[in-house]
DNA sequence: CAATCCAGCGTACAACTGTACACTTAAGCT
DNA sequence: AGCTTAAGTGTACAGTTGTACGCTGGATTG
């Protein structure tokens, strides 16, 4: 039942998934990705791609559904963060930041297909942008008394300009990068106590 | 002196730029145009593509400067209506917003070259929203008193969540739409707000 | 044990790509 | 009028692409 069969091509699988996620880098999208430069990469035959998608798409999306996880993952860490340590805005852009430092090639994936040709990538990235939308909409609303619409409003604007400085982080140098994550934190904090001030609330 | 020659090498180059453009639609990005699928769309032989750009880049290039204009010229209605109308958040954001309906793949061509695989490119589409985010700093430092560094940081905030409401304003309906540019308009005056109570001034 | 299944392979093909090269032909210049 | 320049053409070629098809050999099943 262990299936050894089954398990080489799980192993095989991996292997695609790896091959387009190491060939993903700031001059080379998966847009621009043939299936046999994968295959090739992989250590298959072409046709041997057919055995595991359909597609190219079905595989970008597979690898959207991946680093969707590691994104899950990265907010699961920061709410610890913000746990032991108090401030959230400063945790969640340091949180952000480390990520798109560690694992710049899958947040281009994400950058890129957010705006991409593909109707189901543009889906399916923007699923996994809500999902940081909806999480903190709900922190939000737990922590003060916004409402529903209200703490969702804000939650967007929020990670609108985390993501966003992510995005433009990817080409700037250290320096650079330090200052625009101070010029970031001070507009969380601009959007974060506008919201408090105006109160709508529930 | 009028140069009929000459003339007509320019009508010759603004064809392959129109089909270009033309091409351009939410399923037909630019990085997936070929050169030939351009010099049949703008009637005239493959290798003659070369007598007016020795590179799709170079014809990217030029693409990104006209829509820099373009933007410009938005710029340029967006000021007057303000000196008329009065308040600057919602003529902001209802200029852009036309500016996204009207001109849906010219905005796609700037969204996707920002994270595309052609460092001259991201730089082009950077210093085109740079641009704006210059014109806003100038425009609150003239209106408020805030120093240049505390304007900028403002400015750039407003800039990215309008850009990028524009973005996501290309794959919805008329109703959501209209939702989103009233969650975009709370947002930019949450941290108009912000910014103004924190007041770290000149 | 024999029969079946199926991941991976190799060959083959038609479509398309960028671009080198030699050409025509009309405009521009002297 | 004659010579030159250069925009546009057509042919040609080597390279790449996706994928259809038939095969093989080891794992799985009965």
């Amino acid at each position: 039942m262990a299936g050894a069969r089954a398990l080489q091509k799980e192993k095989t699988r991996q292997a695609i998934i790896d091959a387009a996620l190491m060939h993903l880098s700031a001059e080379h999208s998966f847009a621009s990705m043939s299936l046999r430069e994968v295959a090739r990469e992989a250590g298959i035959a072409p046709t041997s791609f057919y055995r595991h998608f359909n597609d190219m798409e079905e595989l970008g999306l597979t690898l959207v559904d991946e680093s969707g996880l590691t994104l899950r993952e990265l907010m699961r860490k920061a709410r610890q963060r913000i746990e032991k340590n108090g401030s959230v805005i400063n945790t969640s852009v340091e949180t952000f930041m480390e990520f798109v430092e560690r694992n710049p090639n899958i947040f281009r994936l994400l950058l890129r297909e957010r705006s991409g040709t593909s109707v189901r990538f543009r889906e399916a990235v923007a699923r996994e942008i809500n999902h940081f939308k909806d999480e903190l909409t709900e922190y939000l609303m737990a922590e003060s008394d916004y409402s529903q619409e209200y703490a969702f409003t804000l939650a967007e604007g929020l990670v609108t300009l985390v993501f966003n400085a992510g995005a433009e982080a990817l080409d700037l140098n250290p320096i650079e990068r330090e200052k625009l994550k101070e010029r970031t934190i001070l507009q969380l904090r601009f959007i974060t106590f506008g919201a408090a001030s105006t109160k709508e609330k529930a």
